[in-house]
DNA sequence: ACGGTTCTAGAACGAACGCTCTATCCGATA
DNA sequence: TATCGGATAGAGCGTTCGTTCTAGAACCGT
């Protein structure tokens, strides 16, 4: 049995598994669900056929809910991150806003929020995978409803608040994208901010 | 030379080429780009390929522009009705949430925005396709922002608010598509409303 | 040293893809 | 009525798709 992530070794170079959900993570994020095939991500991950289907026997829709994942629990580290840095939650939010619009253009505008991209056009197609990326939703929805109760908000309007800090966020990262520029995520970090303050 | 929606039977029974666009439109805005094929286009447009390929000798991507057009054009309509609807820019918005809540929950959660999913992950394949899509925010913000200016906002208000108006729009559709409730839409329009308001 | 499990490797399959091509139909014009 | 360009029709092209399959390599406890 060989438990990956034991030796010290597998902390630098990944195993097979972790390097495929990488490579279709990234790809699919850029490409979506069915613009990405199941042999460009084994080359990327510089797997083999037979390695992928190995590790996700049930194909490409298998693969496409770890991906979703995998983006899930990195998307939320990075608003972990964000939050814990400041104290005030609107500034944070303010912030984070900033560092993805970065990231965003950093990237050449291609990489945008690999959830949304990878699950969007797949509902009638693949449930699992819309269903993995509500839950990613919700997760993320949770972090920041749990950071503005704690500095004081009420409640209900934690709860509503969070609701529109992440759907502000992932529009906001779409509109950048598509129009290929920082302004609609500094705007919407200045608005939320706003919005925010307001409830304190 | 036949020219379109003259004659009165046009009007009832639209041409060809209008068929295989509201086709593609629908089918990509369900499926996206990649997902959705030219022979399924044009079945479902009741056309033939030697028809799709004669109005569209560009092929799948001179399709998917005229798609996110046809979507851009769409949407903008609604957007103007909505915001004619209410003197009071807030409860314009407020309302108009409502109604994408609606009309997405009527399609099964299906039907968000079809520039959006037919656009995303098109942005190395085809650059035409994502410029449509971003004239197609840039008009819709320019709708919001007259609005918001004739109600009396300020211009650099207006301008800003606009682009979270549209932001948070797309996003909380998106996050509502995805969580199949009508929940973020229905928020965000109070919360956006709340916004607005404090502008005047 | 060995038997068994895990993982790697890639050839091969049927289906579907985008697209090209030729043939035919139809209505307006001469 | 003869003609001709716009529009329709679909067989067929080469390619790529997701998936399956068999064979070998690497590693394990005994």
């Amino acid at each position: 049995m060989t438990k990956t992530a034991n030796t010290a070794k597998a902390e630098v170079e990944p195993g097979t598994r972790a390097r495929v959900v990488r490579a279709a993570s990234l790809l699919m994020q850029r490409q979506g669900y069915a613009g990405t095939g199941i042999k460009q991500i084994a080359q990327e991950a510089r797997a083999t056929l037979g390695s992928v289907y190995h590790f996700f026997p049930g194909g490409k829709r298998e693969l496409a809910v770890a991906a979703v994942q995998h983006g899930d629990e990195e998307f939320a580290e990075a608003l972990r991150d964000a939050l814990d840095a400041h104290d005030d939650p609107a500034e944070a939010i303010r912030a984070l806003c900033a560092t993805l619009a970065d990231g965003l253009s950093d990237s050449g505008w291609t990489d945008g929020c690999p959830v949304t991209t990878t699950s969007l056009g797949t509902a009638a197609l693949a449930p699992d995978i819309q269903t993995a990326a509500a839950e990613a939703f919700a997760r993320w929805r949770g972090l920041v409803r749990d950071k503005l109760r704690t500095s004081g908000i009420a409640e209900a309007d934690a709860d509503e608040l969070a609701h529109t800090v992440i759907s502000t966020l992932e529009g906001a990262e779409l509109a950048s994208q598509v129009s290929r520029s920082k302004e609609p995520l500094e705007i919407a970090g200045r608005h939320l901010a706003r919005l925010v303050a307001l409830h304190r």
